[in-house]
RNA sequence: GUGGUUAUAGCUCAGUUGGUUAGAGCACCAGAUUGUGGUUCUGGGGGUCGUGGGUUCAAAUCCCAUUAGCCACCCCA
C-alpha cells in the first residue's frame, strides 16, 4: 500500500456533517454583525512579514509561519548561521496570525476611501505555529468584529448586546458576559503603588480562574511585587456584590488614581447605554479579576463564558488606542470582538443544540431508471430545479436498493420514481424518506407539496 | 521550548508469562429481497502490527533508536 497520506498537526478537514453546523454557526454571526451595521471585508492569507513582526509580543514572533521565497532563496541570505536573522532574508511573507493586525494594515492603506466611524467584520482563517492540543490548533477561523474611529461608548454597549443576540440564535441559554475596563487594572496598580507593574499585574490575576488566590500571590510574588501589594490586590479583586456595589467600592478606592476614576466611569457610562437596549437575555458580570493577557487593550475588555459546560472563554474582546500607530496612522481608537468558533461549535455538541434542521440534506433524489424514463425525470429535475427545489438524479441505473441508499445517506426528504409505469400515467412516485409513505402525484402536485 | 503518553484493517480498539494462519465492532462489497432505503441474517474483500536495528529456535509482545499523533505546561482562541 502506498504511503498513507495525511495533513499537517494542528489542522483539520471538516466533512460535510461538519461543514454544515460550522456554517450554521458562521451564518448566524455573521446576520447579527450584519444587523448592527457591520461589512465584510477579507484580507489575503499571506502578509508580509514586516507587517506582522513585533505586534504579538517575542512569543508571538515565533509562533508566526513564515513562507519560503521562491527561487534561489539562499543567494540574498547573509546570515547562514543565525536562524532569528536569517528568517526575514529567506521569508519576505507570512501567514496572518490574526485578524486584527491585518484590520489596522488595511486601515492605514485605504484610510481616504474609509468612511469612518469604519465598522467591518471578518471571518477568515489564520495560522498560528503552537504545538496543538486540545481546542487548539495550528489553523483555525477567527470571526472579528470592530469598529474603527470613534471613542465612543455607545460600541461598547452594542457588543454586549450582540454577544447576547448571535449566543442566544445559537442556542445558548446561560452565558455570563464578563466585562472590565483596563484602566481599572491601572486603578488597581496605582492604588496599591506599583503602576510600573501594571503588565505584571494583569497576567498574573487573569490566570486567577485557574490557579486560585494562592496561586495569584505566588506568581505576583514572583513577579516582584511586595508582599503587602500583593494582599491588598487579591483583596480589591475578590470583592463580591453586585455591579453598582462593586463600582461604589472601586470608586473610594480609586480616589488618588485618575486612571481608576475614568475606568469606572466608563464603565458606568457602558452600562447606562445598555440599559436602554432591551431584550437582554444573558447575564453581564462586571469581573473585577477580568484581565486579558493582550497588552494592545487600553479599555472595555470583554470576556464570555457559558455556565452549561466546562470550557474556557468562548468570545472575548476590548478597546484599544491607537491601533494603527505602528503603520503611521496615530489617534484611531477602535473597540473589536471575537467569537471562537471552534469552542462554540464543542459546547453546541455537547449540549446538543444543533437543530435539526442544520443537517438536512437534498429534498428530492430522483431515481434513475434510464431509457425514456431517464429522459423525463431530466426535465422534471430541471422544473423542481426551477422551483427552487435542491434536488438530484441518481447518476447510473443503479439497483434500486442502491439508490435508495444513496438517498438515505444524503439525507434526501423525498425520493421520486418516474418509471415505465409512471410514464404512461404522468403520476409520480413521489416517497417520504422519513415516514416511508408514497404516492402517485402529478409534477404539479409535486411542486406544490415539496413548496410547503 | 519543557514534560507525559500512544502507535495493530478505512475508523475505534482487543491481542494473556514471547509460541501455529493477528482478531472484534463499525464501515465497504455481495446475497437473502429482479420497482423501494433505514432494521435483521448470511457470506466476502481488506493488515509485511508507525519506521529502522537488536535479543531469541520463535517478536505485535522484550531492548535500543527514530518518526508521527495525542495530552499537559508556557502562551493563547
Amino acid at each position: 500500500m502506498a504511503q498513507k497520506p495525511s495533513i499537517p498537526k494542528g489542522t483539520r478537514d471538516f466533512p460535510p456533517e461538519v461543514m454544515l453546523r460550522r456554517e450554521f454557526i458562521l451564518d448566524t454571526i455573521r446576520s447579527v454583525y450584519k444587523k448592527y451595521g457591520y461589512q465584510p471585508i477579507e484580507t489575503p492569507a499571506m502578509e508580509n512579514l514586516s507587517v506582522l513582526t513585533g505586534k504579538y509580543g517575542d512569543e508571538g514572533d515565533r509562533l508566526i509561519f513564515k513562507i519560503l521565497n521562491s527561487g534561489d532563496f539562499l543567494k540574498k541570505a547573509q546570515h547562514l548561521d543565525d536562524a532569528q536573522k536569517l528568517a526575514p532574508e529567506i521569508a519576505e511573507k507570512a501567514l496572518r496570525y490574526d485578524l486584527t493586525v491585518p484590520f489596522a494594515r488595511f486601515v492605514v492603506m485605504n484610510q481616504n476611501e474609509i468612511n469612518f466611524p469604519f465598522k467591518r467584520y471578518q471571518i477568515q482563517a489564520v495560522w498560528r505555529g503552537d504545538r496543538p492540543q486540545k481546542g487548539r490548533y495550528r489553523e483555525f477561523f477567527q470571526c472579528d468584529a470592530d469598529v474603527v474611529g470613534s471613542d465612543s461608548l455607545i460600541f461598547e454597549a452594542e457588543f454586549i448586546s450582540i454577544y447576547d443576540e448571535a449566543l442566544s440564535k445559537l442556542g445558548l441559554k446561560d452565558f455570563s458576559i464578563r466585562i472590565s475596563n483596563r484602566k481599572i487594572l491601572n486603578g488597581y496598580a496605582e492604588a496599591v503603588g506599583q503602576s510600573e507593574k501594571f503588565q505584571d499585574i494583569c497576567t498574573a490575576i487573569d490566570k486567577l480562574d485557574k490557579v486560585g488566590e494562592s496561586g495569584v500571590k505566588k506568581e505576583l510574588l514572583e513577579r516582584e511585587l511586595p508582599e503587602a501589594a500583593a494582599d491588598q490586590l487579591l483583596q480589591m479583586i475578590t470583592f463580591a456584590g453586585s455591579n453598582d456595589e462593586k463600582l461604589a467600592y472601586l470608586e473610594k478606592l480609586f480616589e488618588k488614581s485618575e486612571s481608576g476614576k475614568k475606568g469606572i466611569a466608563e464603565m458606568r457610562e457602558v452600562f447606562a447605554f445598555h440599559k436602554q437596549m432591551e431584550s437582554f437575555r444573558g447575564t453581564i458580570d462586571f469581573d473585577l479579576t477580568l484581565a486579558r493577557g493582550l497588552t494592545y487593550y487600553t479599555g472595555t475588555i470583554y470576556e464570555v463564558v457559558t455556565n452549561e459546560v466546562q470550557m474556557g472563554s468562548i468570545c472575548g474582546g476590548g478597546r484599544y488606542d491607537n491601533l494603527t500607530g505602528v503603520f503611521g496612522k496615530p489617534g484611531l481608537s477602535g473597540v473589536g470582538i471575537s467569537f471562537g468558533v471552534d469552542r462554540i461549535y464543542d459546547v453546541l455538541m455537547e449540549l446538543n443544540l444543533f437543530d435539526e434542521r442544520v443537517m438536512d440534506g437534498i429534498q428530492v433524489m430522483l431515481i434513475n431508471f434510464g431509457g425514456e424514463s431517464l429522459m423525463t425525470s431530466l426535465k422534471v429535475l430541471s422544473s423542481l430545479r426551477q422551483a427552487g427545489i435542491s434536488s438530484e438524479i441518481y447518476p447510473d441505473e443503479a439497483k434500486l436498493k442502491k439508490q435508495f441508499t444513496y438517498a438515505n445517506r444524503k439525507n434526501a426528504a423525498f425520493t421520486l420514481a418516474i418509471g415505465d409505469d409512471e410514464l404512461s400515467t404522468g403520476k409520480y412516485q413521489l416517497k417520504d424518506m422519513i415516514s416511508g409513505e408514497q404516492q402517485a402525484l402529478s409534477l404539479e402536485e409535486i411542486l406544490a407539496r415539496l413548496k410547503e
